[in-house]
DNA sequence: ATTTTATTTTAGGTTTGTCTAAATTTTATA
DNA sequence: TATAAAATTTAGACAAACCTAAAATAAAAT
């Protein structure tokens, strides 16, 4: 089944936030979208009767199995895209989140399969996050947050929690990169802030809202 | 400016019918876009109001100078990624093209201009159709048809004219390739079909409509 | 120079995805 | 538990891009 840039983009993002949140409403997804609640009922109707989506009217509403399976296919061509931009043609990690939300709409499978191929079959993206593989299976990440780091604790960043454009333009300065090595040296009680030394060599302050964004874990 | 994946499809294929015949009207267009007259209309008044196009009502149509800047980055796009889907993925050549239709939507500039660095500046498509540089500059190409080489003539492969199914279908299967190097071994009065020799090798019968299809050129 | 035919445009309708405003249902509060 | 507040849905409208049917114009034929 082929489906229209804005239903992927609903199911995206609806597959997004129940990751995060166990119970995705109305008003949630159209903060997300950036668009109004009406518009959202008109399209959670229009999933349903595609059978994307579990949705009972005032009851809330759900991915289905086979909603999930589209999700994930989305997610799928969206971080190999981000990959290619990245590894190939040499983008900045923090700019190729953009381009690939035009990119994962692409859906010829043949394509994305050997993209996967050329790429090396990799299997996390530039931020970290895991890439599914061509049925819909994902290699499991195990990180904690930077935040929740014991002190002299180490480990290297596998991903940032969110992709927004001012996280990553505080990721970026800070010169924090997926595969950095960190070190906590100090923490202060007062705000939750700490001192971290990136790779052995740079030290850096960062507050606790910046470190509960990033994630140090086992990938790549 | 950003221009819709419809209104794209109109500029790129006026452009294309505009290189072939001295005057494209609507229902041309129609025909090729496999649309209705009606809907022609519709799109003209929409792309006049956006200067893209000079047009009079019952008059006729061309592109306006910026409509053919638009077609050319629209041109370009098509066939960097024609040239990336054959040559890094292994696509064959005839199978590249309707890919690249969807592809060539995505529009970013600075994301165009990386893949052509990628890719080393190709100057032709795997079709040997030229590619436009970030200016619009098209290397010029000298070839002529197939069908209008003399006997014991010899040339290159460098494009094939339609990329119709159909035809890329007979192509393929006649395993004529770009850079095939063909030699004219006989015409037939009858029905103007000749016998070529591919490569030095292979000896093959095609009918004149196949080889009025096929440019013998400079290219590559 | 009419008449016939072909082409093009207009008028009005449809679908997709959005919107605003109003109505309905659920949840929270007094 | 009745009422206020918040969330959700419905009703009706709009733009984009298409459609059919009819009207207008241009081109061809007699």
């Amino acid at each position: 089944m082929k489906y229209s840039v804005s239903e992927e983009n609903y199911i995206k993002t609806i597959y997004h936030l129940q990751q995060e949140v166990d119970r995705v409403n109305t008003m949630l997804l159209a903060s997300t979208l950036e668009t109004k609640p009406a518009s959202i009922t008109d399209m959670l109707k229009k999933l349903k009767t595609k059978r994307l989506l579990d949705y009972k009217p005032y009851y809330g509403f759900k991915l289905s199995a086979e909603g999930n399976r589209v999700a994930l296919s989305i997610v799928r061509r969206h971080r190999l895209w981000e990959f290619f931009l990245a590894e190939k043609l040499k983008f900045n990690w923090e700019e190729v989140h953009e381009m690939a939300e035009d990119l994962e709409h692409v859906s010829n499978k043949k394509l994305i399969d050997k993209l996967d191929a050329f790429l090396g079959y990799p299997k996390f993206d530039p931020h970290g996050d895991p890439i599914p593989d061509q049925d819909g299976k994902i290699q499991k990440e195990e990180h904690v947050l930077l935040s929740e780091l014991k002190l002299k604790a180490q480990g290297r960043v596998t991903k940032i929690k969110s992709h927004s454009k001012k996280i990553m333009d505080l990721v970026a300065h800070q010169r924090i990169n997926i595969g950095s090595r960190i070190t906590v040296k100090k923490v202060f009680e007062f705000d939750e802030s700490m001192e971290i030394v990136i790779d052995g060599k740079i030290t850096k302050n960062i507050s606790q809202q910046l470190a509960k964004n990033i994630f140090i874990g086992n990938a790549q």
